[in-house]
DNA sequence: CATATTAGTAAACTGTATGGATTAAATAGC
DNA sequence: GCTATTTAATCCATACAGTTTACTAATATG
C-alpha cells in the first residue's frame, strides 16, 4: 500500500524533475500531507533530495524544489557482446556516470570465462560508483540471444556460441548484496527500451526498434513496454522472408531478412570483404570503411544500401500492418548507415505498409547506435528502482 | 485500495467458481477475516453468492462454497456486422442467458439507422435478461473497422461504408443508465478476447486468433490483453504482402493476403460465385455451398484451400517471428473450413516460421466461429465488472 | 467422549491516508 | 511600512482498512 504511493510519488518526481510538494500533490491525487510524509521517507532512503525555492505562481509562499538524488542510488548496465563488454553507471537522474567498453573477442570462448571478465569490469563499474558516492542499487546484463529469463539462463546465443548458460546466476556470485540482483535480459529489447527512455522513442507512442547488428533483431515497444512474446522470443525480425526460396539463412529458412539486409550481406554486396573473427574484434571497422565508400558515392556501395533497404522496408511493412508502431527507429549498425538506407526502407514501407491507415510511421535514425542496449539495462534497474523504492528503504 | 481488494477476491471467486473464504484467504494473501468482510460487500452487490457446504481436507469444519451470483449482474453484447445484428446476455459465471441474431443488409444503410435497429435489439436483450432477474451491467458493441476508442467514434468502415460514426455516444442514447456506459471495440479484436475466456485460447498463453471474414483481420492476444497499436490499428494480417506484384487490393498495396486467403479469392478458385450484396444477406451461404464442394472431395476447391492456406500460412510465418504467439487460433470462416485449410497453413508456417525457436506453435480451430465478436464484447463488460465490482456497490 | 483439525467470526490493534487548522513566506494594495 | 491575500508546507485528530489474537462452530479420529 505505502510502497504503490511510494513508487506514485517518486514516478512523479522523476517525470516532473524539479517539483514543489504541491504540484506532486495536485498530480498524484494524494493531500499534500501525505506527499511530505513519502517524501519523507524517499528522503530518509536517499532517493530524493530538497532543492532551491521555486516560485510557482505570482504571489505567494514559494515551494521547495524537489528533484531526484543524482547522488543516491545508481544502474549498473552490463552488456555482452560477440566483440566487446561493456559496462555503464547511470544515476537516478539518468545521467551516465561511468561507462567502459573493452574489445574483446568473445565468440568461443568458454560462458564462465566471459562472465568472469565481466564481473570485474563490473566490479571496476561498482568501485568507480562508488568514488562518486553512489550506491549502485542493481544490474542488468545485456546478452544477444534467446533467453530463458524465469530460469535466469541463456539458451541459446548462437554468435557467441553459448547454450544454457546461467548468466544471472553466475554474475550474482560475482556481484553480492545487491539489493536488486543481477538478472539478464535480451540485447534487442534493452536496445527498444533504451529508446524509449534515453532517445526519443516516447514521442511516437509505441515504436518498432530495429537492432542491426550481425543478425537482425527488433524489440518492439508498446505502452513503455516491451513486447515479448509467449516464450520470450518476439521481435525476430531478421527471419521474416523476403525472398521466397532466396539463399538459406542459418535458421534452416531461405530467403530470410538477413540474407539481404543483414551486415554480412551488405557488406558483402557492397564489395567488402565479410566480417572474420579477426576484423570483428573491432567495433564499426567494417562499418566505417562502408561509410567511408558511401561517403565518396560509391555505386556499388550505394547499390547495397538501396537493395537492403528495400528489403527491410518490406518487411517492415508487414510489422507495421501487424503491430501498428508510431515509428520505426534504426538502431545498431542501420543507425549510421541512416542516411543511405532510410530513402529505400522507407519507399518500400510506403508500398506496402499501406492497409487502411491514412499514412506510414515515420522512419528515424537512433541516436544511440552501439550504446543502446548497455544505456537498456541500466534504465531497466532504474524503472525497477523508481517502481518499487521500498527495496532502497533503510530495514 | 478496498475497490482493488475487492477486485482481487472477486476475481479469485471467478477463477476458482466454487471456494471457500479459507481457501479464498490462502489464494489471495488476506487474512480470512478481511475476505469475509470483502465477501460480505460483495455479496450485498449482489455479485457473489453463499452455497452448499464443502469439505475441504479430510476432517475439521466444512467450509461453505461461495461462487459467482449467476442471477445478479449481467453483460450486454452487441455486434454491428455487414449482414447481421447480433446481441447476447452473459451472466457473470459467463452462461449465455440470452442470443438473438437478426439477419440485416447494414451495408449502405444510414448509421442511425442501423444504431436505431441495434438499440432495440439491445432493448429486447435487456427486458429479457430482467425477466430472468438479470441486472444489465454495461453493453459493449463490436464493429468492423478502424475505431478512434478515445473519441467513441468508429473512423472507418470500409465494408459497412460509414466514416466518423459516433457509436458509443448513439448507443448510449439508446441505453441510458448502464452503470458501466456503452463502448465499442473492433470485431477482431472482442472475437480473439472471446477466445481468449470462452474458447481454450487461454490454455496457450499468448495466441493469435485469425478472423476470416470479407476481410481478414487478426487479434493478437499477449499476457491476457490485445495488442492495440499505437492508433489500435494492430492485426491487419490481411494485408501483409504475400505475393509481391500481385493482385491489386482495396488498401492500395498489391498482393496482400485478402487477395490470396479472403473470402471472396477462396470462393472464386473454388469456382464458386463471389458474394454480392444479396447472397451476403445469408451468412455462411457461400461458405456452406463451398463444404459442400470440399466434402465431395472437389479438385478445384481443395485447391483453392491449399492455395489459400499456404498463403495465410506464409503470412503467419510472419507474425509468428514477430510477435511469438503460443497458438494460432483460425476464425471466422476459417473455423469451418479448418479441416482443410490446416494442413497446407501448417505446412507453410513450419518453412518460414523457423528462426531460431525450435518449435512452431500449433495451429487450431475455434470453436466459436461466428459467435466470437459477440461472445468477447460481452466478455470485456464482464472482465470490467469483475476488475471494478466497486462500479455496482449500492451507493 | 475427548482430542485434533479445519472454517469462520468478533474485538482489539496497527499502520496509512485524510481533513481541517496552523505556521511560513512571499506579493499587492493602501 | 503596514495589512490583506495568496500559496506552501506542516501538525494533530480522525477515519478507514486490514491484521492479530482469541474464540466459537462443525466435523473426523481414536
Amino acid at each position: 500500500m505505502r510502497e504503490r504511493n511510494l513508487a506514485v510519488v517518486l514516478e512523479q518526481v522523476v517525470r516532473c524533475q524539479p517539483v514543489t510538494r504541491a504540484r506532486l500533490a495536485e498530480h498524484t491525487g494524494f493531500t499534500k500531507t501525505t506527499v511530505s510524509n513519502l517524501l519523507a521517507v524517499l528522503e530518509g532512503a536517499g532517493l530524493v533530495q530538497d532543492g532551491a525555492l521555486v516560485q510557482g505562481g505570482e504571489r505567494g509562499r514559494p515551494g521547495i524544489a524537489v528533484s531526484v538524488n543524482g547522488d543516491g542510488a545508481a544502474a549498473l548496465g552490463l552488456e555482452i557482446n560477440v566483440d566487446y563488454l561493456a559496462a555503464c553507471v547511470l544515476d537516478l537522474g539518468r545521467r551516465t556516470r561511468y561507462h567502459q567498453l573493452v574489445t574483446f573477442d568473445n565468440r568461443g570462448r568458454p560462458p564462465e570465462s566471459v562472465i568472469a571478465s565481466l564481473g570485474r569490469l563490473a566490479a571496476e563499474a561498482v568501485a568507480a560508483a562508488a568514488g562518486q558516492g553512489l550506491n549502485v542499487a542493481g544490474a542488468m546484463v545485456a546478452v544477444p540471444g534467446l533467453l530463458d529469463r524465469e530460469n535466469g539462463l541463456v539458451r541459446r546465443a548462437p554468435n557467441l556460441g553459448w547454450t544454457d548458460v546461467p548468466v544471472s546466476t553466475l554474475l550474482r556470485d560475482a556481484l553480492p548484496d545487491l539489493p536488486i540482483p543481477a538478472a539478464h535480459d535480451n540485447e534487442a529489447n534493452l536496445a527498444a527500451l533504451a529508446e524509449l527512455w534515453f532517445g526519443d522513442g516516447a514521442r511516437h507512442g509505441g515504436f518498432i526498434h530495429v537492432s542491426g547488428e550481425i543478425g537482425i533483431g527488433a524489440g518492439i515497444v508498446m505502452d513503455g513496454q516491451v513486447l515479448r512474446g509467449t516464450h520470450g522470443f518476439a521481435g525476430e525480425l531478421g527471419h521474416l522472408i523476403v525472398e521466397p526460396g532466396g539463399a538459406p539463412c542459418t535458421c534452416g529458412g531461405r530467403g530470410c531478412l538477413e540474407q539481404s539486409a543483414g551486415q554480412d550481406a551488405i557488406l558483402r554486396a557492397a564489395g567488402l570483404p565479410a566480417v572474420t573473427a579477426t576484423t570483428a574484434a573491432k567495433p564499426d571497422g567494417p562499418i566505417k570503411a562502408l561509410i567511408a565508400l558511401l561517403e565518396r558515392s560509391d555505386p556499388r556501395a550505394l547499390a547495397a544500401l538501396d537493395g537492403a533497404g528495400r528489403a527491410l522496408g518490406a518487411t517492415l511493412a508487414s510489422a507495421v500492418n501487424l503491430v501498428d508502431p508510431g515509428a520505426i527507429v534504426l538502431g545498431g549498425i542501420f543507425s549510421p548507415l541512416a542516411p543511405w538506407i532510410r530513402p529505400a526502407v522507407e519507399a518500400a514501407l510506403a508500398e506496402g505498409g499501406g492497409s487502411l491507415r491514412t499514412e506510414v510511421p515515420p522512419v528515424v535514425a537512433s541516436e544511440l547506435a552501439g550504446n543502446a542496449a548497455v544505456l537498456g539495462a541500466a534504465g531497466v534497474v532504474i524503472e525497477r528502482v523508481i517502481g518499487h523504492p521500498a527495496l532502497l528503504l533503510p530495514s
